[in-house]
DNA sequence: CAGTGTGAAGTTGTTCACAGCA
DNA sequence: TGCTGTGAACAACTTCACACTG
């Protein structure tokens, strides 16, 4: 359709994903060196602490905009604030959970999401023993509720931390009410349409990387 | 000290870590086909499954061992062993938790890791309102008792679930013990010695990429 | 001179192109 | 023809080298 398009567009790519993944480590370094009342940091200094690159902190820092002063760094407030407006952390991000058992618990209950400005605003679950009831303030409703509440509510979010073989029937459900992001935990890779983005964190994939390394140690 | 080391060493080099984060995803498709009857697979199949490239799995599978035939494929048994083995799947890996709020106890829950040969033994915690229970069968010591028990038990893996706060205590300790692996699931980078190995899985660095995606959708 | 900023080089991982085989 | 297997091209990210600045 627009495959011969030439020219013109500056960069349609966006910023690397690695980059986009440690930003909110400089965030949080940020925001607690804050508290201590400091004003300014340099790019070395983060570097240091995160066990990073210099340069690559200075080309991560670089996608907000804003510029730091030779010898003297880079004002912590514009760097907090540009992070937040670039990460999203300053708005609100509602989210469906489906999936209420101990994983869905967790993540309900995880306090770190709160900056973020992402709430889980209701669960969903087919166990009538867990149908509602409340966790950590959050109502569990019956998985049929899913369509309805989503309509009422605004939702851009669905997390997925059902059992493997419920994740693809529970993507289609979120897919195909108009869900723009999914968060999937459960261990499998779901098939979604191109329009939603989809985030897997597989944890036994992180297992598998300890325990390749355990088992056969490097060199 | 031995930097002028020439020629000689064919590859220093290990497996690619994305290829031994795809491998689990691979083995868990492998043994459902086992569980259907399938002897065996190809290639092109896995990789439309798992929305990969043909060449990547080619690639992925070989460091394996395993050798595929022409127009059939790879024998799926041969491939799940030499998987489980290469992955370290099939040795029992005891793991020390600390920190159990709700993060940990979804851990010690968590069905997938009994596949993978780890088990959470024991968990560690300062909350005096924990510490002789139970979670999941597994029992809740007081962090003190760390050093003891792992001495007397044979522990290579620590696992950190605390708030961010406690998490570089909790991996000098783990370190200072003698614990090769931590898993680390505090959203902070912590720091160790060369010979311990870290896997952090940072929660909020995924929900950082789903955020931006919704915040600023690409193009 | 200790920091920012940036183009070039290096490294790592992915995709392409094609040879070989049953 | 449909698959494995591999070397070469490509893309993405990281690191290096160095010019620039207060």
């Amino acid at each position: 359709m627009d495959s011969a398009v030439v020219s013109n567009i500056k960069k349609p790519v966006g910023v690397p994903e690695p980059t986009v993944r440690r930003m909110p480590k400089y965030l949080n370094l940020l925001k607690s060196m804050q508290k201590e009342g400091d004003l300014f940091v340099s790019a070395p200094y983060i570097a240091r602490l995160q066990g990073l690159d210099n340069t690559q902190v200075v080309k991560d820092l670089a996608y907000t905009g804003i510029t730091g002063k030779p010898r003297v760094g880079y004002s912590i407030e514009e760097l907090i604030l540009a992070l937040e407006d670039f990460l999203g952390f300053n708005r609100k991000h509602e989210a469906f959970l489906v999936g209420a058992g101990f994983l869905g618990s967790a993540l309900i209950h995880y306090q770190g999401f709160k900056e973020s400005g992402m709430r889980i605003v209701a669960a969903f679950d087919i166990d009538k023993q867990k149908v509602g009831k409340e966790i950590g303030g959050v109502p569990v409703f019956h998985l049929e509720k899913f369509r309805d509440l989503a309509s009422r509510l605004h939702i851009s979010m669905g997390i997925i931390s059902t059992p493997a073989g419920a994740a693809q029937n529970i993507a289609d459900l979120m897919a195909g009410w108009g869900i723009k992001a999914i968060w999937n935990f459960a261990p499998v890779t779901i098939k979604v349409p191109d329009h939603v983005f989809v985030q897997d964190t597989h944890l036994y994939a992180n297992l598998a990387v300890i325990l390749n390394k355990l088992t056969h140690p490097a060199k």
